[in-house]
DNA sequence: TTTTGAGTTGTTCGA
DNA sequence: GTCGAACAACTCAAA
């Protein structure tokens, strides 16, 4: 029974920025005992730089810091407060307890190698000072341990992944928010603005606050409002960046303003209650799988983001060309659909799915930069920048990871600019100069007619640069390249 | 045990 | 214009 002289219990917070579904600050409140809520901001524990884990990238830092001080003010009203400090996890927690005499101290698990290292610096530290620590359910649908091909090892097919999984899925119903939660005596912390986690000159964050409402309570009116009016036709709108055909609820999972768990039950439910949507709410779910798949993936290959999963590539031959690279990330390519997309990154810190992968294929097939490349800009300048599906879905595309990719598949950004924005909308959104081209020529300016440039006020090479690659020399040199590996 | 079929996202070429 | 074939190679599940 809880009494006024409980030791309090502290919940240290990390990628699950939430109230409800927590399964470490529910446990924690139901022990009627005074809660501390702690997160740690921890650029020091050495398992969380290199060569495995990662600082955060600058985009995933401001939404940090929005998502903090969403966490902060729910907290609030349920009662309590979030203590902020920086530095190493374990010496950070040892000390609070210590100075608390707190009895428990809760999280939930990270199913990453990093995350899990320094966790157990956390526990050692803890048990050393006599102080219980409790860690509960993870950040997955299901353990990466329970989803095993014959040999023990992790899975490298999705669809048999997926299925195995959905059959083996039972989770349990979300956990509600504490409604009321015993605070604990005032602790010091630090202030948020002392980490200097959003851009201060020049603030590039515009882009950022104009886009995105990050915080639990955003993602759960997205998550609802998606499932409400947006899920029907998912299956083909999905593929739709002129249109708004996505949940976009990736950064705020990322983050774990929202968990997996939440999502299929809300998912689940919607199915049951329209059952003419349940082919779009599979696919919706399915996609949730990727973000499952690529997390497991993670967990059997930490190292994912710098490795090869085909050892094959080790030796591919790419070019190195900072002209192009740059090129690229700005988004002056010449190709507008890549443009457009590249540029978007850069504004919102999103880029739909669709355009990732032509423009990811871009610059791995027709410009035969190095996939690790790429994958570090999109680690900085994505909000949703995620430790499993960013360097995953980058393999995939180069053709090295977790698929039956077929050498020759690159992606056309002509045809799949034409097919997937045919109107043009997403590209004169995003690349202005083009605005006033025709849909008919849109996605490949340098075929306009010199009059149509001329009336669209496009002049190539001047205001919107002239291709950096020709299509198909470039297809041609990417499959050469590939077919040489395959040989050696 | 062995074999067989299927597997997120594509493009080009020639009939 | 549409349509089918060709473009490899490996993992996993089911027969």
């Amino acid at each position: 029974m809880a009494t006024k002289s409980a030791a309090p219990c502290i919940v240290w917070f990390r990628e699950d920025l939430r109230l409800s579904d927590h399964p470490a600050l529910h446990a924690a409140s139901a022990t009627g005992a005074p809660v501390i809520c702690l997160y740690v901001f921890d650029e020091t524990s050495s398992p969380l730089r290199a060569p495995h884990g990662r600082p955060l990238g600058g985009a995933a830092r401001w939404w940090l810091a929005q998502s903090l001080r969403n966490l902060q003010a729910s907290l609030q009203r349920a009662g309590a407060s979030l203590v902020l400090r920086r530095g190493s996890a374990a010496e950070i927690i040892a000390g609070l307890a210590r100075d608390s005499g707190a009895g428990t101290v809760l999280w939930n698990e990270i199913a990453q190698a990093p995350h899990r290292a320094v966790a157990d610096q956390v526990a050692a530290s803890l048990m050393a000072i006599g102080v219980t620590a409790q860690r509960c359910g993870g950040d997955l649908l299901a353990d990466p341990n329970s989803i095993r091909n014959k040999e023990g090892r992790g899975m490298r097919v999705f669809t048999p992944f997926w299925r195995r999984l959905q059959a083996s899925l039972d989770p349990p119903r979300p956990l509600p928010a504490p409604r009321k939660l015993c605070p604990a005596a005032d602790l010091a912390g630090d202030r948020l603005e002392s980490w200097h986690l959003e851009p201060a000159r020049p603030d590039w964050a515009g882009g950022l606050r104009e886009t995105w409402k990050p915080g639990e309570i955003s993602a759960r009116s997205r998550l609802t409002a998606f499932l409400a009016d947006g899920v029907a036709g998912y299956c083909t709108g999905r593929d739709r960046p002129d249109r708004i055909g996505t949940s976009g609820l990736s950064p705020h999972l990322r983050f774990g303003e929202i968990s997996p768990r939440q999502v299929w039950h809300a998912a689940g439910f919607a199915a049951a209650e329209r059952p003419a949507l349940s082919a779009d709410i599979d696919k919706f779910l399915s996609e949730l799988g990727w973000r499952e798949f690529c997390r497991h993936l993670l967990f059997d290959v930490p190292d994912l983001m710098v490795r090869n999963l085909q050892p094959a590539f080790d030796g591919f031959a790419w070019r190195h060309d900072d002209m192009a690279l740059r090129a690229w990330q700005r988004g002056l390519t010449g190709y507008p659909i890549v443009d457009a997309g590249m540029r978007q990154l850069w504004h919102c810190g999103v880029m739909h799915n669709r355009v990732r992968m032509v423009a990811a294929s871009f610059l791995v097939k027709h410009l035969l930069i190095d996939w690790r490349q790429g994958e570090r800009w999109f680690w900085d300048t994505l909000v949703d920048a995620d430790a499993g599906s960013n360097p995953a879905n980058w393999q995939w595309v180069a053709g090295c990871g977790a698929d039956a990719a077929p050498y020759f598949r690159v992606f056309n950004p002509v045809l799949q600019g034409e097919k997937f924005d045919p109107d043009g909308f997403y590209v004169r959104r995003w690349v202005p100069e083009l605005a006033q081209l025709p849909a008919r020529v849109i996605h490949q300016p340098w075929s306009a007619a010199p009059l149509e440039l001329k009336a669209a006020g496009v002049e190539l090479g001047r205001t919107y640069p002239e291709p950096i690659i020709d299509h198909k020399v470039g297809r041609e040199r990417a499959l050469a390249a590939y077919a040489r590996l395959r040989g050696a």
